[in-house]
DNA sequence: TTTCCATGAGAAT
DNA sequence: TTCTCCTGGAAAT
């Protein structure tokens, strides 16, 4: 579930929170346990995302160089269920609950336009701990199947439900992102690149955009909205489709997964194209012009949305408006 | 209560 | 292509 923008916003957040000190880790569950006392008491060196893979380096306090051979690296993937939930003190802000869009309950952000809730980092006047004085707090009862706990001096992360949860060495990073895509919200992404791979298939190029070592970041939601907005036909083959049409899927999903790292939500219609009234039931319509909105009209030219599986996923298009 | 489904991806066939 | 795994909420029974 949790696009690229998801984890993005995830690595800033643990990097603004905890980088450079020492955390406590633990698998309440026990199927992390291994991995989890391998890098308890460690300092975390720092956080990085790679499209929806997250990356934290461990190190034993006082060890240098963030390329040694002495530091060990957190590999997650939160897959289509995982999801990391935040507690701890009035010192300690960041997302309540990051990852699959579950709600919990006090939660915060289920926004009812995608415009308001959202701010960059949520504080947390919601958890069980939220709110206790710095000093005070105490890190409550996991809930669930909690398979990693990382635990610092204000406050918590308790991940659940990750696809991958891992332990490298700097080789096996190297590996793991040798395998993926550029990545429109990294400083190395490269565009052209992304053009290229896409140019090299013949497959639709509504399946290559899920493909992670094509473009590295996107998700289903992101796919049906960028093509909706270049009015590209999700069947056409990638060998077909153009450098230009392909640079303005790049140029457009930059500033859009941006956005969406800054506010948590996938937000993709564009101001003049948000109904002045929204039907009943339609309360998606100001975030999607495409996804989840099969059966209802296309908000630019009325045609019926469509849905259909392509690339194991379902995918949502206007026929009119993407008809090439 | 059971089943289905979801912003994912690797392995097996 | 199909199967399988991770979790939990909503819909169906």
């Amino acid at each position: 579930m949790p696009e690229g923008h998801t984890i993005h916003r995830l690595a800033s957040a643990l990097d603004e929170l905890w980088s450079g000190q020492r955390l406590r880790a633990s698998s309440p569950q026990g199927r992390f346990a291994n991995g989890a006392e391998s890098i308890d008491g460690q300092v975390l060196l720092g956080a990085s995302a790679h499209g929806k893979h997250l990356f934290l380096p461990f190190a034993p306090e006082g060890y240098m160089p963030l390329d040694g051979p002495g530091v060990t690296w957190l590999r997650v993937h939160l897959g289509l269920y995982g999801s990391w939930t935040f507690d701890g003190d009035a010192s300690f802000t960041a997302p309540h609950a990051i990852g699959a869009p579950r709600r919990r309950v006090g939660e915060r952000g289920e926004h009812p336009l995608g415009r308001s809730g959202g701010s960059a980092l949520v504080g947390l006047g919601v958890g069980t701990g939220g709110g206790t004085a710095p000093g005070k707090w105490s890190p409550s009862e996991p809930r669930g199947a909690v398979r990693l706990r990382l635990l610092g001096e204000h406050g918590c992360a308790d991940l659940t439900g990750p696809a991958a949860c891992e332990l490298l060495d700097a080789d096996g990073v190297a590996a793991v992102r040798h395998r993926l895509g550029p990545d429109p919200l990294r400083d190395d992404g490269e565009r052209e690149v992304f053009v290229a791979n896409v140019r090299r298939r013949r497959k639709p190029v509504g399946e290559l955009l899920m493909d992670q070592a094509v473009l590295a970041g996107a998700g289903n939601i992101y796919r049906a909205e960028t093509l909706f907005r270049c009015r590209i036909n999700p069947y056409r083959p990638g060998n077909a489709t153009g450098v230009g049409r392909l640079r303005a899927v790049w140029d457009d999903l930059v500033p859009l997964m941006t956005y969406g790292v800054e506010t948590g939500f996938i937000t993709t219609v564009d101001a003049a194209d948000v109904p002045d009234v929204l039907d009943e039931g339609d309360q998606e319509a100001a975030r999607w012009y495409v996804y989840h909105r099969d059966g209802r009209a296309c908000l630019r030219c009325g045609t019926t949305v469509r849905r259909a599986e392509v690339g194991g996923r379902t995918l949502f298009w206007c026929p009119r408006c993407q008809a090439r």
